[in-house]
DNA sequence: ACTCCAATCCAGACAGTGTCAGGATGCGGA
DNA sequence: TCCGCATCCTGACACTGTCTGGATTGGAGT
């Protein structure tokens, strides 16, 4: 029995297909037309459901964005405690998020390529963000989310490339070791004072 | 009077075509073809210098780590007092050069289409680590080093991506004051003591 | 029930890409 | 002087993303 000549959801395919190549193969081989034959059509039919190759990709990377926040939350709900805990558990999920998942990871930061006034994508990247700073999260929030998301996204980096491992060679610890000393130690402090405006 | 048929020094005539292309065009317009014939040879020269395009693209990376780690220098060389306001110039030149050159510092940390085993372009990233970290780290300098590169590289990419300016703009701070002071928490605190081994 | 129309999909073509093969050129050592 | 070989060029190949034009079909309106 043939595959119907309409497809009927072939949007949602598409991105099944894109992150299934993305994990099976990386990010070289993960093409429009790659998609389109993982997902059994034609190699133009992707343009009737994304208008630009960016665009596809960018939906992809929206995906990423609301597993991100998820990963976090999960990890995040397995502490009892709130406060320096918590913290700790949402930047264990980021990290945990991009090693689980690091090409899609790596794609949802490639700035080229991708749209970044793709809507989705926008409103999914601050979601994941207003997880860690909180409901109306006032300027010393802010700043600390900001501090926050950086030293975890850098880590997250680091521990893609291996260049965390190569680190953890030159030490006694492993990485995970060092991994859990660098967000202790962050989320055990507190975040700086903000600057008076100079107006 | 035209070009004589050997060029003489092509190697760092395609290097210097390159960046200026990534500096004037983007990354997106930084091809084999394009540095080719912004150096005024043909498409197939660039292979008697560069094995692949990724082995071209690895050399550039290589040459941006050195001047990242030059503009840390400088910068952290206009501060007179050691320790604390030290780490913050570092910090302070990482952040500039980045804002300086976001296309350059884009492309060195772009995971695919580098080679990532290229000598000059891990001797060189090792080299500008090596200035956070200092000479003959112990583990607790090298885990401070981390989290200091971690911090100010996603510093870094939130403030090429405007990011940080979205950040700002919902404060009564400027991007700039904003950095200062995530970069001054950071310097002033004091590393995480290093857990014992578990073995 | 019938008709159409618009959404969906396909086949083909186009310029542009990185890479490889084979021939031209000329510099430097013998 | 002469000749090897690094350097450079032209041409080709299999790809890529995107565009055009035609085939198919589900579903709304009559």
């Amino acid at each position: 029995m043939p595959r119907p000549y309409h497809h009927g959801s072939l949007h949602g395919a598409l991105l099944e297909a894109a992150e299934r190549i993305l994990r099976r193969d990386g990010i070289g081989a993960l093409t429009l037309r790659s998609v389109a034959r993982e997902a059994g059509v034609s190699h133009a039919s992707p343009a009737h459901h994304f208008r630009d190759f960016a665009e596809l990709l960018s939906a992809l990377a929206a995906v990423g964005f609301t597993r991100l926040r998820d990963r976090m939350a999960a990890e995040a709900a397995t502490v009892r405690r709130g406060g320096g805990a918590r913290r700790r558990g949402l930047g264990r999920g980021y990290v945990a998020f991009a090693r689980e998942n690091p090409n899609l990871f790596l794609l949802m930061f490639r700035s080229d390529q991708l749209d970044r006034m793709h809507a989705g994508l926008v409103a999914a990247r601050e979601a994941a963000f207003a997880l860690l700073a909180g409901e109306n999260p006032d300027t010393t929030r802010l700043l600390a989310a900001t501090a926050r998301w950086s030293l975890v996204h850098g880590l997250s980096l680091l521990a893609i490339d291996g260049r965390l491992q190569s680190i953890a060679s030159r030490t006694a610890l492993s990485d995970e070791q060092i991994l859990d000393a660098v967000l202790s130690a962050d989320a055990g402090r507190r975040p700086a004072p903000a600057p008076a405006p100079t107006w």
